[in-house]
RNA sequence: GGGCGACUAGCUCAGUUGGUUAGAGCGUCUGGUUUACACCCAGUAGGUCGGCGGUUCGAGUCCGUCGUCGCCCA
């Protein structure tokens, strides 16, 4: 075995087990019917993306939860894709035509821009998936799908013709989100509120019955006046009560329109007098349709204003428009004034401008299954993680059943699934009877006579496809049997991780798709066929990354760091450890470079143990290659307290994993592999094992309880760094003749583990943790007393010791490695008190630090006081509670021995302390 | 307006049925050529657990209330 570096370098090592394990396809999963499977399905990125560290997050924790799948022993697929990002990947195709040849698309036509899109597409949508299987992710690459595949689209259009003929879908002249920059319709879920500052415009009207009169309206938008048709009044404003049934001169165009009286008018808002245009607000076209008034459209597509705004104002702009407007009021002396003012308005969420509430004809689908996906959640069939997500998740199913709010799912773009739809050539759409199929045609291949008909020319929403992602990826609705067989045996899949801020996008959406499609068409489903047919069992719901100033990270802001960097400075597992490290559960993370610095340094302490094992003697040949194995090579008889410890950790935290991974709490998975291994192994066990391991009767064993160790702990985490523990795994020897992977073996339970110690009578346990403890806190004193006396290097200083027969003899057996690791040069028994020197009170004993220099007296006496100070509050905190009869009568026994035995402890060390300060 | 969450050491966070005298990483300070590791080692300082009230023998933990901050939905 060659020599390894001594520092880590991660480049080379995650670059040869990338490729070895995508050469070897270590990651394909089949239906293997003999084990349980586990199916993840990856959040499918946009196509247009690039890797950030929101992604870095999410899909290191689905790495995590596959490979730990595989290492129990699971079939664990993890099935990889992108999305056709329907707004994003157009704008960004559009972009470029019309830089490189200032075409719009329209210049090119639907049939040859799409051909650019997918040319892209060829060309770059690759890229994020590379950039994953830099981060090690173990994705079955084989599998990767693409929403616009030929396989998933007709799953989509299945779907929708489904939908369709189950009465879920229909078409309809609605208000709508418009976003006049990509001029497509969007979701209620695709805008993103903000609040915004602006101005209240107070305008005035005049009373055409009653000339020179005026009534005072409030309005954020002058530039909508032009398509007033009403001004409304509540009917119990007593101010206006007299009003209503008159006129008002609409300013310009100009036009007499009524005064109408409606309840949904806010008596306290402004003048409680509110105009009326229905084309541009929708509470307004609620109004409106009460009132059956007119509808002025005055908005182009763009956000320009059309020709019903009047000559002066066709082709403007709607904010220039709004300054125009208000403009001409002051100047017709109808502008009484303004006031700031703050509301919220909605903006695109792609585009990030001001969505347009836009009457327009579109798809829409009513949802199905909501009361059996609120069911779902409320049954505990699914489970959210955290679980107060499962309220964020239920509040909105709730207000879309009892609001009836439908999802827009039809977009005025040419790239996406193009709905599967057509109309008879000439009919005259707005008028067209859906339920005569010789005027509408609805499949999925279209009408038998195409040239008589002509499509729809809209698109679905992209999340109308991505809905589908958990059974449409197997196949679904097609009759390939082995499709078929995976499907069944992979679905419902088995977590679901992704970032809340998609839970009513995607999640609840995915939920009600698996739902209604997997299974024979139902009204209502059992709480049994519901557990059949949810997409996944458990979401884990991952924070937000924002900078260490607490904002967002974005492109525009440039806080957000390029993860290929900080791949290239901590390499793929010092990023993975370090960002799982920091990420509270369920909290949003604040990211700084110097915090993931700690997976950098893990690495690096893991491979020097690692290093450190290689040269404490050979491995032997496949002396490692099973647990069985290494046990074989431990003699039980010559393990040591020491040992004993380490073992009971060992099997401690692969518990405390155990527990981990039930809870889904990650958080506490690197910080407890942190632990034991620092803390523990290296910072103790490593240190106290050098004596044995330089030779004698001990070293054979102690050399296979490291190689037990860091086998066991390669397997906890290889999960979390995949490329390190395969390399050491490797060079370590570990891997059984016929495994080409680590992920191949069999991790332990901790009952598991602990039944194997037993077969080869190696014992562990707490009173060897108990004894270890009061060691390592005699040498901990020992050292800080060292450091006091600043001698803290020297290793030359002799001890002295005051102790019980009992404690005495503990420390006797421990004498070697507590010279060593103080360090110290002698351990003398003493039988008296000693005068005159520093000393520290342990649970074993006074320790004299015994230094021909005399000692600083006053530095001394403050050193105990202080110390004294401590204790007495804790003396006082145990005394007052041990008098308390409440305490003693109530507390279980257990707590009340603790406290007893405490104090007990605490007054032993105080009465040594007051000795030697008195000594002094 | 409705809902959800956070507030613990200088910073970021643990602290899961209420039970020892509240922990970690980073940062601070002191010392270190201990041949695995300076991406390291040893030690040190630093907290009235947001305020107030309640339940309890016992509250960082449960309840109420107030304050500050953040998010979601209207």
């Amino acid at each position: 075995m060659a020599e390894i570096a001594k520092a880590y370098e991660p480049a080379s090592v995650e670059e040869k087990w990338t490729s070895r394990w995508i050469e070897g396809k270590a990651f394909a999963a089949a239906v293997q019917p003999e084990k349980d499977p586990h199916c993840i399905m990856i959040p499918p990125p946009n196509v247009t993306g690039m890797l950030h560290m929101g992604h870095i997050l999410n899909n290191t924790l689905q790495d995590i939860f596959t490979r730990r799948a595989r290492l129990e022993g699971k079939e664990a697929l993890w099935f990889p894709g992108t999305d056709h990002a329907g707004i994003a990947t157009q704008t960004r195709v559009e972009k470029k035509i019309r830089q490189e040849n200032g075409l719009h698309r329209r210049d090119l036509g639907r049939e040859k821009f799409v051909e650019k899109v997918w040319e892209w597409k060829e060309e770059h949508g690759g890229i994020i998936l590379n950039q994953l299987r830099k981060l090690g992710a173990s994705c079955d690459w084989d599998r990767t799908s693409f929403t616009l595949d030929e396989g998933y689209s007709r799953a989509v259009l299945h779907a929708f013709v489904e939908l369709y003929r189950r009465g879920y879908v229909y078409r309809g002249l609605r208000m709508s989100n418009w976003c006049p920059v990509s001029q497509t319709a969007l979701s209620n879920e695709e805008v993103i509120n903000k609040p915004q500052k602006g101005l209240l415009y107070k305008m005035r009207y005049e009373i055409v019955e009653r000339p020179g009169q005026y009534v005072e309206i409030s309005t954020t938008r002058p530039e909508t006046l032009m398509g007033d048709v009403a001004v409304a009044v509540h009917p119990d404003d007593e101010r206006y009560r007299e009003l209503v049934g008159l006129h008002v001169r609409r300013p310009f165009p100009e036009a007499e329109i009524p005064i109408i009286p409606d309840t949904a008018v806010q008596i306290d808002f402004g003048t409680g007098c509110l105009k009326i245009t229905p084309a541009h607000d929708a509470l307004d076209f609620a109004v409106g349709q009460r009132h059956k008034l007119p509808i002025l459209d005055v908005l182009n597509p763009d956000g320009t204003l059309n020709a019903l705004a009047g000559p002066e104002f066709v082709g403007m702009d709607r904010f220039a428009a709004r300054k125009a407007a208000a403009r001409k009021l002051e100047e017709m002396g109808l502008l009484v004034g303004t006031e700031d003012y703050e509301n919220n308005i909605g903006f695109s969420e792609r585009a990030d401008v001001p969505v347009e509430p836009r009457l327009t004809e579109q798809w829409w689908l009513r949802y199905p299954k909501v009361a059996e996906a609120k069911r779902a959640v409320t049954a505990g069939l699914l489970r959210f993680h955290p679980e107060r997500w499962a309220k964020t998740y239920l509040h909105w199913l709730e207000t879309m059943e009892r609001d009836q709010i439908d999802w827009c799912i039809s977009r005025q773009l040419w790239w996406g699934h193009r709905i599967p739809v057509w109309y008879r050539k000439g009919l005259d759409r707005t008028k067209a009877d859906y339920s005569d199929p010789t005027q509408v045609h609805v499949s999925v291949d279209g009408p038998p006579d195409p040239e008589n008909w002509e499509q729809e020319e809209d698109v679905l929403d992209t999340w109308a496809s991505s809905w589908l992602w958990p059974f449409a990826n197997f196949g679904w609705p097609g009759d390939d049997p082995q499709a078929a067989a995976e499907l069944k045996y992979f679905y419902p899949t088995s977590t679901l991780v992704t970032g809340f801020d998609i839970i009513f996008l995607w999640v609840a959406r995915m939920v009600m798709a698996g739902l209604e499609f997997m299974g024979e068409a139902k009204e209502t489903l059992t709480d049994e066929e519901i557990a059949d047919r949810l997409p996944f069992r458990d979401v884990y719901m991952t924070g937000l990354i924002r900078d260490d100033k607490r904002r967002k990270m974005s492109k525009s802001l440039g806080n957000s760091p390029d993860p290929l960097d900080l791949i290239a400075k901590v390499g793929a597992d010092g990023l993975r450890f370090g960002i799982v490290n920091i990420a509270p559960s369920g909290q949003d993370i604040l990211f700084g470079e110097e915090r993931v610095e700690i997976g950098r340094n893990f690495c690096n302490k893991l491979w020097n143990a690692c290093r450190f094992r290689q040269m404490c003697g050979p491995l032997g040949d496949k002396a490692n290659s099973s647990l069985d194995a290494i046990l074989g090579r431990i003699d039980a008889a010559r393990l040591d307290t020491y040992d004993r410890w380490i073992l009971a950790r060992l099997l401690e935290t692969t518990r405390s994993l155990e527990t981990a991974f039930a809870r889904f709490d990650m958080s506490t998975y690197p910080k407890e592999l942190y632990e034991f291994f620092w803390s523990d192994y290296c910072d103790w066990y490593i240190e106290a094992s050098k004596a044995k391991l330089r030779g004698g009767e001990s070293q054979e064993t102690t050399l296979a309880l490291l190689d037990l160790l860091i086998r066991q702990t390669l397997l906890l985490a290889e999960p979390l760094i995949p490329f390190i523990t395969e390399e050491l795994w490797e060079s370590l020897g570990y891997r059984a003749p016929g495994h080409r992977f680590l992920q191949e073996t069999r991790l332990p339970t901790a009952d598991e583990l602990e039944a194997a110690l037993r077969a080869h009578k190696i014992e562990f346990g707490t009173a060897a943790v108990e004894e270890i403890n009061r060691v390592k806190e005699t040498i901990a004193r020992a050292r800080a007393l060292k450091s006091e006396y600043n001698v803290a290097n020297r290793r030359d200083v002799p001890f002295i010791l005051l102790a019980e027969p009992a404690a005495r003899a503990i420390l006797e057996s421990h004498r070697e490695t507590c010279l060593a690791l103080i360090p110290a040069e002698s351990f003398t028994w003493t039988d008296a008190p000693r005068e005159g020197m520093p000393a520290a009170v342990t649970t074993l004993g006074t320790l004299y630090l015994d230094l021909s220099a005399a000692i600083d007296v006053a530095a001394e006496k403050e050193r105990l006081t202080k110390e004294l100070a401590k204790l007495a509050k804790g003396i006082q905190a145990g005394e007052s509670k041990l008098a308390n009869p409440g305490f003693v009568s109530n507390a279980p026994p257990a707590v009340i021995e603790g406290a007893r035995k405490q104090l007990a402890e605490t007054h032993a060390r105080k009465a040594e302390l007051e000795r030697l300060l008195a000594s002094l």
